[in-house]
DNA sequence: CTACAAACTGGGAGCGCTTCCAATCATTCC
DNA sequence: GGAATGATTGGAAGCGCTCCCAGTTTGTAG
């Protein structure tokens, strides 16, 4: 325990030295690259804890040309997509698969140009090991990032035309139809749907999941309202749905914002829920069990989804050329839809 | 436009070469530190065009010492609090200040011990150049990276017991002071608190606000329950109150989240809000405009949090000594509470 | 005891950039 | 016209680490 605390943190170098060892052979033992007798490694470690050594980052990045990094980049531009509990669930879901690890995570919200310029320049500096992309409209030209780019990519959900090399996504086909089925199992009949906007992918898939199972129970799929996976479209949504179907039934939410929303819509109208109308959401998110009644909805493990897809960045990293994706989705009963089918 | 794309992005060396200046030019022109002619700047400017380049930022980080990143690090282990559009909030709000900078912004949940290891490392190994430190319990060990790190720690909210050099804070005090203000100016007399965990700097502050303003109003402050910030917390504690104090005729509760579980509590037992209970709320999060009555509450910037805190950072990177900041917050009146005063 | 393979070791050359400094050039002022 | 002044310039020395490679040591078999 030497009393004053260096200015300046150790050089390699001055570990090397009070070990008595040169810096390769001070370095391989740090590294535990072969090549080290044991007494010599020990010396190095004793050195490495007295000293207090932390190895230089940059100096490291700077010889083997990797910076021990991650981004992960979200392609947003509105604040309030982007405050959703939604992402902070992926954030946690990656920082716990870091962990263990001595990468670090950069954030950098692509949504806007500022954004995107951003995260070219990281990618083109390398200042990342890895990327993971999430959030993806249609049209972004970040999509092509992944090509342009040295460094690999993995894509959280799907872009829109695109099948991507590497991706993880959630069934969102499969969670829809899955959502969908349970409201015919209640014996709703009259079912619509509010999508998310068709330029996202997973809006798409939710559409047709719901279009799938629609048409396996021989019912009409034609009740149809696009909104923008938010509160106040879901509300504005389920008004015009209303207005051209007063005689429907049940709706099949995206998402549980829209959800909300068409909750609060059908009060305003005074439609009893689930009694009158059934009402499904999509994602589970806390927001589902703030509602009133409590939501009905398909569970997608977000949490789980920031861990596969930096389990599979890192694999990449590894070396490794791991296949996509598919994470399973749950339906989560609760107020919303009338459980017992009516006969 | 040369065809081939290059494998290796080019270094500075073929930039000087291509502009036909030495090394020393080149870096000059491009950091632009003064002393090169503009004949050779425009040349050196027309190489990094034609050529692509790019800084290597390991590179540079090694030479200057300085790595052009910031880490924002969230002391909670629990997903669900951070998972909180709050911090999604702050995100962005840190996101927006650095996009003008080339900053990079590093994230670490530091709350788990693996992650608190990892904020050391970071800092230790001088990975970023600075710090925001958010979320701290009274008793968190991390409260002293400040003094320990050569690196500056801008504080989101103060720890406990400390006064840190560098903060920004909401005025949690004066806003709780404002919410129970609004009870009594709406004639509600009997008024209870639920607190947060007293062992975060916020919950106190709060607390000491409701007290300030009962005090001034000559108000009995004695009807007081403890809750963590959750809906859960929330509800319980608002049970608790309706049995130790049925006379109760309005509440302030020092979360949305908190506030929203006493909505729940309350209508199950069978209390009308605002009529016979007023309840108010603190944040202004979404949460507070998705219960039913929407939430009465005290509003505070938290994005601006996040710009802040990155604003100051980055002014104490460049050498200045910022002092702290108080945030205002601001009454948002919604249904809550009654608004007119009754005689 | 010699020959040879295997296991270690440390010197040294970078990785790509900044920055000090001595040298060069252009100006300006008597 | 020449010296003094200041603006430019480029050579070179690092920043701290990895890793190749030639040299050394150790061990083993014949």
């Amino acid at each position: 325990m030497d009393a004053a605390p260096p200015d300046r943190s150790p050089t390699l170098d001055e570990v090397a030295l009070r070990a008595g060892v040169s810096r390769s052979v001070a370095s391989r033992a740090i590294n535990n690259s072969g090549n080290v007798s044991a007494p010599k490694r020990a010396a190095v470690q004793r050195a490495v804890r007295e000293l207090g050594y932390v190895p230089n980052p940059s100096a490291r990045a700077l010889a083997t040309n990797r910076v021990g990094a991650v981004v992960l980049a979200v392609a947003t531009d509105v604040p309030g997509i982007f405050a959703d509990a939604f992402f902070a669930q992926v954030i946690y879901g990656i920082s716990v698969a870091l962990e263990r690890t001595d990468f670090t995570l950069t954030l950098v919200l692509a949504g806007r140009p500022e954004g995107a310029a951003k995260l070219q320049q990281i990618v083109r500096s390398r200042r990342a090991d890895g990327i993971m992309l999430m959030n993806l409209h249609g049209d972004d030209p970040l999509a092509r990032l992944a090509e342009q780019s040295a460094v690999p990519v993995v894509f959280g959900g799907r872009p829109l035309r695109t099948e991507p090399r590497w991706y993880v996504d959630t069934d969102n086909r499969g969670g829809a139809r899955l959502a969908t089925e349970h409201l015919v199992e209640a014996g709703y009949r009259r079912i619509a749907t509010i999508t998310g906007p068709l330029s996202l992918d997973v809006a798409e898939a939710r559409y047709r999941g719901f279009q799938d199972a629609m048409a396996v129970a021989g019912l009409p799929a034609g009740r149809v309202e696009h909104a923008d996976f938010s509160e106040a479209g879901g509300a504005a949504a389920m008004a015009r749905l209303l207005e051209e179907h007063p005689d429907l039934d049940a709706v099949f939410a995206a998402s549980d914002n829209m959800a909300a929303g068409a909750l609060r819509a059908l009060r305003a109208a005074g439609r009893a829920v689930p009694g009158e109308v059934g009402v499904i959401g999509f994602d589970d998110l806390p927001t589902a069990q703030h509602t009133d009644p409590q939501l009905t909805t398909v569970r997608q493990p977000v949490e789980a989804l920031g861990t596969e897809m930096t389990r599979m960045l890192l694999s990449i990293l590894d070396g490794s050329r791991p296949t996509p994706l598919i994470l399973p989705t749950r339906l989560v009963v609760r107020g919303s839809t009338r459980t017992l089918v009516r006969h």
